[in-house]
DNA sequence: ATAAAAATTTAGGTTTGTCTAAAAATAAAT
DNA sequence: ATTTATTTTTAGACAAACCTAAATTTTTAT
């Protein structure tokens, strides 16, 4: 089946903010996509109809198998555009996500597995988030919070939980990215703020905020 | 200014007519884009509205100069990837017009200015079709069509005049591609149909159909 | 349990880009 | 110079995707 451009991000919505939650709401939708209610409420009465998700009024959507399918689709040409764009044109990876918002909605399927092979078939994006290969599978991750990492373990970054270029920015600022190596030195229980110490580098304090959106795994 | 996909596209529309043609019309603008003379009409207006065109009812229409450098940003976003998708991506040249179809409209400047350096400023498309460059600047092709080829002289093809399958699929057939030499053998007057040598190699017979739409440079 | 607040849907419009059918203008033929 | 044919425009509709304002349902607070 064919889907436009609207219909395309609606899915992918749906199919980010249903991590963790049950069913996604209507306003959830709306704040994510910067479209009124009412528009959302549309749309998922034509999505329903094409039995790409499950909405019955009042109650909260899910996608379907089929939906998750095609969300996947999108998510993996999403994610393969940006690793394209940072690895071979050299773009910072806080600069690739709008484009690729807009690549991710062309369709040549051809396009996208030639693609994924002049790339080496990676498994996960700039950002570390995983890359579904062509059949739809998609690498689970553990997700583990560096606020909630032990003291003076060293960790690796693994991902982050936000695309905004205020974060992006901030990140770039502390020296800190995909891959960077670091230990937990303190946790000040008054604003929950850490206190971290880049492998062999100085020491970056950072807030709640931002240590509730970086993901790290122990090395 | 921006401009829509459907916009962008009655753009290069004119500006692909009006080579040759002091002024497009109605139905050729509706043949080109595959939709009726009615909604050509309605766009036409808008376009000119916006100063893209110059148009008088019934008279025809024509780019501004403004016009002209947007359709030349189309122009060199669609050319740059077709030349990704045949070098980088190993696509064939009878492949990559739909697909360059829906990336020429993807909106960022910067993405095509890398993708440009990424393959080395290319000059050329895959259909012999010159770039223009980030200025605006396109290189001025002689276009000397085959039919007119004098006889026993070698020559390169340089260009073809369409991109239909129907064509890439015959000349992929007779062996025939960008920056093939050969020379012409005889001229039958009976059909317009050609003898060609293939540089080196076997002998074979064009319509003049053909002949007419592949263009060469002498050597 | 009721009232107030929040979330969601419905009703009625707008813009963009398309269409068909009919009218008007231009071009070609007698 | 008329008539006929072709091209183009106008008039009126429609689907997609959005909007605002009002009505409805659900949730939360009293
Ligand atoms: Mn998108
Ligand atoms: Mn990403
Ligand atoms: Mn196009
Ligand atoms: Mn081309």
């Amino acid at each position: 089946m064919k889907f436009t451009m609207a219909e395309e991000n609606y899915i992918k919505a749906v199919y980010h903010l249903q991590h963790g939650q049950e069913v996604v709401s209507t306003n959830a939708l709306s704040a994510e996509l910067q479209t009124k209610p009412a528009s959302v409420t549309d749309m998922l009465k034509k999505l329903k109809a094409k039995k790409i998700i499950s909405y019955e009024p009042y109650r909260g959507v899910k996608l379907s198998a089929e939906g998750r399918k095609v969300a996947l689709g999108i998510v993996r040409k999403h994610r393969l555009w940006e690793y394209f764009l940072v690895d071979k044109l050299q773009f910072g990876w806080d600069e690739v996500h709008e484009v690729a918002e807009e690549l991710e909605h062309i369709s040549s399927n051809k396009l996208i597995d030639k693609l994924d092979e002049f790339l080496g078939h990676p498994k996960f994006d700039p950002h570390g988030d995983p890359i579904p290969d062509s059949k739809g599978k998609i690498i689970a991750q553990p997700q583990e919070q560096l606020s909630g990492a032990l003291l003076h373990t060293p960790v690796q970054i693994t991902a982050v939980g936000s695309q905004s270029t205020e974060l992006l920015e901030l990140l770039k600022h502390k020296g800190l990215q995909m891959g960077t190596r670091l230990e937990v030195k303190k946790v000040f229980d008054f604003d929950g703020s850490l206190e971290l110490r880049i492998k062999n580098q100085q020491v970056v304090t950072v807030s709640r905020e931002l240590a509730s959106v970086l993901f790290v795994k122990s090395l």
